[in-house]
DNA sequence: ACCCCATGTGACC
DNA sequence: TGGTCACCCTGGGG
């Protein structure tokens, strides 16, 4: 068991803080506007990888750039690190630490997993180092030379270096490394260290020699009174309370059925708001389906656009609603009145009247879960039901009509298995499709009806690493696409899979990085959206036959890091063509893109300053949330 | 297998 | 006011 106690025993508090390079702002810049430079200068080779994306066999494949220095600008020091590299690639040695100074070398033959971040941050800070004068943006356009296909050498005329004759590039990188040894060496620096070493043994004194003082041996100080728990006067301090460990902290919430009460409202005092929000939120959820309205057009995205532009957060659009970091969203269909929920890390759900005043604002806590919530959804054909999936290895379902939180499903509690996501299979919510993670990534059938603790219940492994996200076609429920840390994105046939052996799945999409969400486009399932690590989000075309392709890619910031819910670029619910994604610049904004990977508009507001993580679309309403790492939601209306 | 690192926000002095 | 700290199963690299 992971405990708390040692979760940060690697973080030393006590050493001084090596300062980091900053790692590159996103580009904004389109690779394909800036113009190629060619540098003239022999000089030393950088090599880079780029993981490409054009198609999926070429990901992975290290695409290698040679870049010149000039050695006219280099400085003094740099030269320093610049032969001791070149010496160690001349016999052979990797210069592992070296790197971060200025020149890397690595091993062109063998296809490394480094990252691309960490690359480009390092050819940054060459750039930096060597050319001062070499303004921004133009180390803009270096780090997007990578990308130009004029730059790159082939993996065909690396391939036949293992039949011991050199490739042309070997032979030219030899090449450079003598030429620049040369250089080097003609250079004198050699000799200048020699004479400035004699140098500095004539200026040593003359004469008396300094005495040698020996350095005094202080006693121990005794420790604090403080750190002996001591009072002032010496009387022992009382003991401290037991530390609450994680175990009892995050604890499962008992299994079966139990009452959906407020924990924000006191003892008594949420008992009539919250009745007041579970009777609207029945009624709400059974009035529209009854009315069939004609169905409205969608209009074209230019007339949407203006929609999406039009979307402002008013005086009152943001309330803080759950305790800690929001982990997933959900707004209920109903086009009257707007409540929106957010699950957390915790395990506290809150939802959000917007225009109330009762309580808390509107805002009412519930705490069906004891750690995050994975996903939120409103039941499609049944929206007094949410159902929630959580890391503490359960499925539940808030009934709003019987103000019941139901267990729908729960893994072994010993097994160590959370629930990272779910979908529902069939529209009233009663088989479920829940991805569920052991180190390995499993997918479950979850029938409500059964409850029986996965015995009777189907489930096949599909990935060997996590499954972050589980979707179902919207028009074929027999198909769904999981998104994994495996850094696939794979598409699957109900019908076909089997619970022992090894599944197959129908197509699969290569990542440059673990994929954080699949979905399908909501009306015909015929594009899927990946957003992955790699700094990317991917639009594939899904054709009849079930094989998806990269369709576009887009650029995009997707580190959230630590301590934000990773981005999971999502669709709008009525349309194919609109997608909405959290984003990390500043100042903050939700980025809102088209299917052909435009940016369409970017929500900005002065309140929303912070990173807005996970964000959903109203189902019938031109309304949009996004949630923060600090528990707020943000309604754009 | 382990360890280390980056990342953002609010609460606390 | 600014600096420090807590966040607790992220994804990557060494």
């Amino acid at each position: 068991m992971l405990g708390t106690a040692n979760f940060y025993k690697s973080t030393p508090k006590i050493m001084p803080k090596i300062p980091q390079t900053k790692r590159a702002p996103s580009a904004a810049v389109s690779p394909v506007s800036k113009k190629r430079r060619v540098r003239q200068n022999v000089g030393v080779l950088v090599e880079r990888n780029h993981d490409g994306l054009q198609s999926n066999s070429k990901l992975w494949t290290p695409q290698v750039v040679v870049t010149k220095l000039s050695p006219m600008s280099l400085s003094m020091g740099m030269m320093g690190d610049l032969c001791t590299d070149m010496i160690g690639s001349i016999s052979g040695e990797a210069s592992g630490k070296k790197v971060a100074h200025g020149i890397k070398h690595e091993n062109v033959l063998q296809p490394q997993r480094t990252s691309a971040r960490i690359k480009s941050t390092n050819v940054r800070k060459e750039e930096v180092e060597i050319k001062e004068e070499v303004k921004e943006e133009e180390e803009e356009e270096e780090a997007e030379e990578a990308v130009l296909p004029g730059n790159r050498i082939r993996d065909d005329e690396d391939s036949d270096e293992s039949d011991g004759e050199m490739s042309a590039y070997e032979k030219k990188r030899l090449q450079n490394i003598q030429e620049n040894a040369k250089f080097f060496a003609s250079l004198g620096i050699a000799k200048t260290k020699e004479n400035m070493s004699q140098k500095s043994a004539k200026n040593a004194t003359k004469g008396l020699k300094r005495e040698f003082k020996e350095k005094e041996v202080l006693p121990r100080r005794p420790l604090s009174l403080r750190i002996r728990r001591m009072d002032p006067e010496g009387v022992a301090l009382p003991e401290l309370p037991e530390p609450v460990y994680a175990e009892d902290l995050y604890a499962r919430k008992p299994s079966g059925p139990f009452d959906m009460e407020p924990i924000n409202l006191g003892e008594d005092g949420g008992e009539n708001s919250a009745l007041r929000l579970f009777k609207s939120i029945t009624s709400l959820s059974k009035s529209p389906n009854k009315s069939p309205k004609k169905e409205v057009q969608e209009p074209d995205l230019a007339t949407f656009t203006k929609t999406l532009q039009s979307l402002s957060l008013g005086p009152g659009g943001f309330a803080k609603v759950t305790k800690k970091r929001i982990s997933s969203v959900a707004i209920h269909p109903s086009p009257s009145k707007i409540i929106a929920c957010a699950g957390d890390k915790t395990g506290g759900i809150g939802a959000w009247d917007v225009d109330s005043q009762d309580g808390d604002d509107g805002v009412y806590l519930f705490q069906p879960h004891s750690r995050p919530v994975s996903c939120l959804q409103f039941a499609h054909g049944n929206p007094t039901k949410l159902y929630s999936s959580s890391y503490d290895g359960t499925v539940r379902c808030g009934d709003f009509e019987r103000g019941i939180f139901d267990e729908i499903h729960a893994t072994d509690i010993d097994g160590d298995v959370y629930c990272s996501y779910f979908d529902f299979l069939s529209p009233d919510g009663v088989k479920l499709l829940v991805s569920q993670n052991a180190r390995r990534g499993y997918v479950q059938v979850v029938d409500s009806r059964l409850r029986s603790n996965g015995s009777n219940m189907c489930g096949f492994w599909l990935h060997d690493r996590n499954v972050k996200t589980v979707h179902v076609h919207p028009t074929k429920p027999e198909y769904f696409v999981t998104g994994s840390t495996d850094s696939t994105v794979a598409l699957w046939d109900l019908r076909s899979l089997k619970e022992r052996s090894k599944n197959q799945y129908i197509s699969s999409v290569t990542h440059g990085r673990s994929v954080s969400g699949a979905y399908f486009s909501p009306i015909t399932g015929s594009k899927v959206v990946t957003t992955s690590y790699d700094d990317r989000i991917r639009i594939l075309q899904v054709d009849e036959s079930g094989n998806m392709e990269v369709q576009k890619a887009i650029r995009h910031d997707n580190h959230t890091g630590r301590w934000l819910t990773t981005f999971r670029a999502n669709w709008h619910p009525r349309r194919e063509d609109v997608i909405v994604v959290g984003s990390m610049e500043k100042p903050r904004r939700i980025h809102l893109f088209d299917d052909q990977g435009h940016l369409l508009h970017s929500l900005l507001d002065e309140e929303l300053a912070s990173v807005s993580s996970v964000n959903a679309f109203h189902r019938t309403r031109d309304v949009l949330v996004g949630g923060n790492a600090s528990g707020r939601l943000h309604v754009f209306m």
